[in-house]
RNA sequence: GCGGAUGUGGCGGAACUGGUAGACGCACUGGAUUUAGGUUCCAGCGCCGCAAGGCGUGGAGGUUCGAGUCCUCUCAUCCGCACCA
């Protein structure tokens, strides 16, 4: 029997599809839509395992999906703008248009070769002027709505990359991509206002049932809201210059008021710069708060430092108490008011700052249990609940009674309001980079920043950019930039920032609804296929992408142009593609193709192939370029075809955990790729599955055939591929110990239903196999549009259940039993068997318990 | 420190509502065929033990006829956030 040859299968049926037209994605009110979408890649230049990966998950879904009768929406379009692109044409003076492009051709031929259910017709590049002519329409869309706003302000300087970065985009103080220590520096930013969003944003988590716990934690702790109380202290004396309202602060904790020991403000605050110009000890201890660095270790290990200011103020309740106003190095400029009042009692933070400044530690929350006249707090700040004491009018209530009181009485004071502040700020969304969307506004001298009116648009990139010097070539461009006014008409200049990578992604999903779209966004179209029913990708972009879009979403649904307040119904974040590492006894990385593994007993060795030598084996990591741990795709596709290597990348994990290429692995995968194709190439061709008698055999294989039907929905509807995939293994081992070869007609009809079943089964896995088998058993059509099986519930159970049975909790046997067997005709059954009755010799039945159809226990003793 | 997870053979991992732990795959061992070359097929494969049997889901307790699954405590690893008032 000829083994089967994907060379020749995969192509033709790729080819197939494409001229069926097969996965066009069309509006159909009559049919239940289904809008299945990946994050879309950087086209970096070439496909990667961590790709095939992605794509393979989401083509089981939509390929699962249409056979169950879904219209669905499965596109792909490339995230091109961005700095790898300029970072080539740096280094090797290539253009960056060209060579994004390249890679997009090259990647796109890669992709085909997946053999993805996707709609091409709808593909588009960020880069595409049809692309981001269209987001300046946004953008200014936005602009209208008012929220985009210019201000100077503190930016996150990158100094590799030479352009700014938004918060979400600094890592431990450093830049997301180039790994530099971020610098802090004043800059004219242009700023999208997400803090607008950040109750929606928080609120409508609750909302998504079908993203990961995980995702909505961090989204929820990155904007951080937190209620609470802001309010002026009044200074006791005369107030510094500008502070004739107080010092304001911020706390969540207004109910531990009266344990206050001192009020604290930034280093960088503007009454601590004040104090520093007159000051020079107080300029010098600011020096020194500045000199910490930004990193993870340093801030852990930081220590609590102040500057008594002189400066006192007075208490809220009491005019006659007075607190001291430090500087002190833990207090953050950038939230809340930059300045806190402390209760060292009740917060570590204060209370270690306390105790090294010897000043006053005041407890004012009794916790339950405790004598108000022995409770006094050591070196651990009480946190937890209890009663308020030591508080006048806050006396005897209880944390949330005390913080509302206090705020009432501070609102009637009228020295401060109940408030809510948040973590998150505002997005900024310039970049000083070439390579992205222009920002459709001019710089004019008499009218200033002016927008463009939208028939002003596409503000097209000029071709001609010189790279090659630091900065933005953009703003080099001799040209480009100089224009007219379009309220004055005078000379203006365009300009020259482009929009953040993230704002091309916090909307392509929208466009696929339909990509040739005059407007942005097609509203009948959106409406139609929005939001995404299943969104997969990485779980790095939890904070970025995924809140940008979310924004995005409500802020256009506000614009009117979408009518869904969250893009993503369901977010699934899959695992990575991991690989074991080798290097040289030297420590140079070296290749899984150049080396050798051999086994020792239990344990693994491994040599060098071209001279033997000794390597050292390493962890499993995450396959990347500069361990060399990749195994390339195409290579893969060569040896074992599409197929093996799509069923292996989803076989042997949860899609959500990583996933390790194993040589091994991939090679079981193309075995059970020939197993099946001789399973459908044995079966004789004439066969009927119509049921011709029946015998054990035949109903074995029918029940099996209706189980794992149910079982392999099952699991794709739940994620859960590589237990699907383990049941058609199984399943084809039941195949093979029931052999076409002489055969009863019984069990060859049996096969024939099962065969049938199968060939679709296997479809959204290992789709060209699925096609070479189907043709094969004379199915109508294609198995890609070929209706799910489905299953009688009847058909599943055994009528003959073998049920375990316990003495005492241990397995010492097992019986048969008609299904549904009642307790008394079981229990029968298992008293006369001789072997339990061996087991039970000696012993008194206490006590027999009977599960139905599961399970027997005889207590005994 | 706070938050989220995860601990099961040599490895990746199965196990629905508490009910035969280790499905399926890899690796390994033995055999057959082929004989040249990442072949195919059959059998075995948790641990200890010749066996009978015993022990086994990170560890210690508990609930239950019965616990990988439920409860309490504890250990380890991974991820995210982090001086957020």
């Amino acid at each position: 029997m000829a083994r089967y040859n994907p060379k020749e299968t995969e192509p033709k049926w790729r080819k197939a599809w494409a001229d069926a037209d097969a996965f066009r994605a069309v509006i159909d009110p009559t049919r239940p839509k289904y809008y299945m979408l990946e994050m879309f890649p950087y086209p970096s230049g070439r496909l990667h395992m961590g790709h095939v990966r992605n794509y393979s998950l989401g083509d089981v879904v939509a390929r699962y999906k249409r056979a169950r009768g879904f219209s669905v929406l499965h596109p792909m379009g490339w995230d091109a703008f961005g700095l790898p692109a300029e970072n080539a044409a740096i280094e090797r003076g290539v253009d960056p248009k060209a060579w994004t492009y390249e890679n997009i051709a090259r990647m796109r031929s890669e992709l085909k070769e997946l053999g993805l259910s996707i709609d091409w017709s709808r593909e588009f590049a960020t880069c595409d002027v049809a692309y981001y002519g269209k987001q300046q329409a946004l953008f200014l869309d936005l602009v209208e709505r008012g929220l985009v706003y210019r201000k100077e302000g503190v930016v996150n300087w990158d100094p590799i990359d030479q352009t700014v970065l938004a918060n979400e985009q600094v890592v431990d103080g450093r830049g997301w991509r180039s790994g530099a220590v971020v610098e802090k520096r004043k800059l004219n930013q242009w700023f999208l206002r997400i803090t607008d969003y950040a109750d929606q944003l928080t609120d409508d988590l609750a909302s998504l049932d079908r993203w990961p716990e995980k995702v909505r934690v961090m989204q929820e702790n990155w904007i951080g809201r937190s209620k609470g109380l802001k309010f002026a202290f009044e200074f006791a004396g005369d107030p510094p210059k500008g502070f004739d309202g107080g010092l304001e602060v911020y706390t969540t904790r207004p109910d531990t008021l009266y344990g206050a020991s001192f009020v604290g403000i930034a280093p960088d605050h503007p009454l601590a710069e004040q104090i520093a110009a007159a000051d020079p000890k107080a300029a010098a201890f600011i020096a020194e708060c500045k000199k910490g660095g930004a990193s993870q270790a340093e801030i852990d290990t930081a220590e609590k430092i102040g500057f008594d200011t002189g400066l006192r103020v007075t208490h809220p309740f009491d005019p006659a108490w007075n607190l001291p106003v430090w500087i002190a190095n833990f207090i953050l400029m950038d939230y809340g008011t930059g300045a806190i009042f402390a209760c060292p009692a009740h917060d570590q933070r204060d209370l270690d700052f306390c105790r090294k400044y010897k000043l006053p530690v005041k407890p004012v929350v009794l916790p339950p249990g405790e004598d108000p006249a022995t409770f006094a707090v050591g070196s651990e700040a009480y946190t937890g609940p209890g009663t308020i004491y030591h508080s006048d009018f806050l006396d005897g209530l209880d944390i949330e009674a005390g913080k509302a009181a206090a705020i009432a009485r501070i609102e009637a004071q009228k020295q401060g309001v109940g408030a809510t502040v948040y973590r998150l700020r505002d997005w900024g969304v310039a970049r000083q980079r070439a390579w992205g969307c222009p920002v459709p506004m001019v710089h004019c001298a008499k009218d200033g920043v002016v927008p463009l009116p939208k028939s002003a648009l596409p503000v097209v990139l000029p071709d001609d950019l010189e790279f090659g010097k630091p900065g933005n070539a953009l703003d080099r461009h001799p040209t480009w930039k100089h224009t007219t006014c379009p309220m004055c008409g005078g000379p203006a200049t365009r300009e020259t920032d482009t929009l953040d990578t993230f704002v091309d992604s916090s909307w392509y999903f929208a466009r696929f609804a339909d990509a040739d779209a005059v407007e942005p966004i097609d509203k009948a179209a959106a409406d139609y296929w929005m939001p995404v029913d299943q969104y997969i990708g990485g779980i790095e972009h939890a904070v970025l992408h995924l809140l940008y879009a979310r924004f995005m979403t409500k802020a256009l649904a506000d614009d009117g142009q979408l009518s869904v307040r969250e893009p993503f119904a369901g977010l699934f974040t899959q695992g990575m593609v991991t690989h074991e590492t080798y290097r040289r006894q030297t420590g140079e990385w070296l290749e899984p193709r150049e080396v050798e593994v051999v086994v020792e007993g239990k344990s693994r060795r491994a040599r060098l192939l071209e001279n033997g030598a000794e390597v050292v084996i390493g962890d499993v990591e995450k396959m990347s370029k500069s361990k060399r741990n990749t195994v390339a795709p195409e290579e893969i596709f060569d040896v074992y075809g599409v197929d093996a290597a799509r069923l292996f990348v989803l076989s042997d994990s949860p899609p959500e955990r990583d996933a390790q290429w194993t040589t091994g692995g991939v090679a079981g995968a193309w075995r059970f790729v020939n197993r099946v194709w001789e399973e459908f190439a044995s079966q004789p061709q004439s066969v009927s599955g119509a049921q011709q008698g029946s015998d054990e055999a035949a109903t074995a294989v029918r029940r099996a055939t209706h189980r794992l039907i149910k079982q392999v929905t099952e699991a794709i509807e739940t994620f859960r591929f590589n237990s699907g995939i383990a049941r058609l293994y199984e399943f084809l081992n039941l195949l093979k110990a029931n052999p076409a070869k002489d055969a009863t007609p019984a069990l060859l009809a049996a096969r024939q239903d099962a065969l049938s079943s199968l060939a679709r089964l296997i479809a959204p896995f290992t789709p060209h196999l699925a096609e070479e088998c189907w043709v094969r058993i004379g199915g109508e059509g294609m198995a890609a549009m070929a209706p799910w099986p489905t299953f009688d519930p009847a058909l599943i159970e055994d009528s003959v259940r073998v049920l375990p049975v316990q003495v005492n909790g241990k397995r010492r046997g097992e019986i048969s039993a008609p299904a549904g067997a009642s307790q008394a005709d079981v229990e029968k059954i298992v008293l006369d068997d001789p072997e339990i009755a061996r087991r039970l010799e000696g012993l008194t039945i206490r006590k027999v318990i009977v599960v139905p159809d599961r399970i027997v226990n005889i207590v005994a003793a």
